[in-house]
DNA sequence: AGGTCGACCTGGCAGC
DNA sequence: TGCTGCCAGGTCGACC
């Protein structure tokens, strides 16, 4: 479910709402969630204080006093919610000393709990590529990768060894503003293009972050609100609806097995 | 080697 | 009402 922009919004959530709390207690309901043992995971967790809470890509890591951390991915519709009640899809339950409430939430338990000692351990930290906001992603990178490469623009987007955190809402949206189709090829990408997907795509993650995100079917931030970049959405989950620059309909089309909205007379 | 596809899960919704 | 099929924001391993 959520792209950087959610995680983002979650992280900075936490911060205020659970930073240097200690775990008192752990109630995991559904052990399919977790990457490590159940005997581990209680036994490292239990009375560590968070010390820090970042985001890497879609993951958000909680240092812990004892030098380790906790690692979560949300996936496609996993939830953090700080002081919610628990429904059918709290797979764990963290209460700290001070009696607050920490939920993990996942309809299709597809997220993935762990705890680490060393990030290096987990195989996505390896392979991610730069994060969007870090001076390691620039035109003269993108320009780098798309160089003698065949696939679709759309689908180096997704690719989270190229950049982090971009899912596919957000690749949609920043080819729209960018006016590139998302058939396009890479190596066909030419020099303004590049310097354009780089502005763009900065542009509409940190829209997304001021807005908290977008909220189409199962995410909630923290405290259980939704997004608000809904609203500035302008092509994703919008077959058939007028473009707001042509008024030509918004056509859906699949590539490598997953959805693209887009404008075929805004984005050549 | 680079790129794509299916599987992993659950549930909501449209159509019959 | 109840069934079927399709769809969903991510990631990985198998395959071409």
């Amino acid at each position: 479910m959520p792209e950087l922009p959610e995680v983002e919004t979650i992280k900075h959530d936490l911060e205020n709402l659970i930073l240097h709390k200690t775990f008192r207690h752990i109630e995991v309901r559904d052990s399919f969630v977790l990457r490590c043992s159940l005997k581990k995971f209680i036994r490292h967790l239990k009375g560590q204080t968070i010390k820090g809470i970042i985001r890497r890509g879609k993951a958000l890591l909680m240092s812990l006093s004892n030098g380790r951390h906790l690692v979560v991915q949300l996936m496609m519709t996993g939830q953090l919610i700080a002081d919610g009640k628990p429904d059918k899809h709290t797979r764990v339950v963290f209460e700290f000393t001070d009696g607050d409430v920490l939920l993990y939430n996942d309809q299709r338990r597809f997220g993935q709990l762990r705890i680490v000692k060393d990030l290096r351990q987990i195989k996505y930290f390896n392979i991610l590529g730069p994060e969007p906001f870090d001076q390691n992603f620039n035109p003269d990178y993108i320009r780098q990768c798309c160089r003698d490469r065949r696939r679709p623009v759309k689908n180096l987007l997704l690719d989270h060894t190229f950049v982090a955190g971009i899912g596919n809402i957000y690749a949609c949206e920043i080819l729209f503003r960018c006016g590139i189709n998302p058939k396009r090829l890479v190596g066909r990408i030419k020099a303004h293009q590049a310097k354009d997907l780089y502005e763009k795509t900065l542009e509409v993650l940190q829209e997304a972050i001021d807005y908290r995100g977008s909220s189409m079917r199962n995410y909630r931030d923290a405290s259980g609100q939704k997004g608000e970049f809904n609203r500035r959405i302008r092509v994703y989950a919008r077959e058939g609806r007028a473009c707001s620059g042509c008024q030509s309909p918004i056509k859906r089309i699949i590539q490598a097995g997953r959805s693209t909205f887009f404008c075929p007379k805004c984005q050549k």
